[in-house]
DNA sequence: TAAAAGCACTTTGCGATACAAAGTTATTAT
DNA sequence: ATAATAACTTTGTATCGCAAAGTGCTTTTA
């Protein structure tokens, strides 16, 4: 192998993308807005990387209804840590120049 | 501050190069056609991110002739130096949830 | 000595990305 | 009635990323 880089995951090299993950890593949920307004993004960019990820099968997208009010909520999937952790390790071992 | 994805380096999202700054963070100069090797990318395709960066004032690029032979070396400025490791911390702190 | 290869690009072309802004649908609070 | 909240979707545009091909000059090699 020549270098790293190769190891690096295409869906984790958006910052915002890297950011919702990271957060997803040390928070079992997050919701819509509380996303938003952590990552200070518009709605309808959160939306979209949001789309990008499940996709992937990296996060899980739940909606339910609290109270009459819809509520949907953000969570790594077992798919979603091991790939990003991977993507830490790619970098890591890339920037230690190993 | 809401997130440190802000505090991110555009210049640095890019595996390629973030590669290749990450070799000039460890080596005083790298050549043509070693950093092609090392990075496993086509010519014409390091060439413009070579261009981005030097853009930038990141990478210092230095032409010679060796024998009757060109030789483009690369190496990273001290500004170029300063805004990676502002980058590896954002990065740091971000992905520490902090 | 003519053809091939090396060096270091530049240009071309095109699909993919990123993002703001505006539009949408449904409910709820004023 | 009107405005606000929630969570998108659509639209439009500008930029990116990258392979492939083209360029110009020099040096090997057959």
């Amino acid at each position: 192998m020549k270098n790293y880089i190769h190891n690096l995951n295409k869906a984790f090299e958006n910052r915002i993308r890297l950011g919702l993950m990271s957060v997803l890593m040390v928070n079992d949920s997050v919701d819509f807005s509380t996303m938003k307004e952590m990552l200070d993004i518009t709605d309808g960019n959160l939306a979209s990387h949001v789309t990008a990820l499940e996709k992937e099968g990296y996060i899980h997208v739940k909606k339910e209804f609290v109270g009459k009010k819809p509520l949907t909520t953000y969570s790594a999937t077992k798919v979603g840590m091991k790939a990003f952790n991977e993507h830490l390790d790619a970098l890591e071992k890339l920037l230690k120049g190993r």
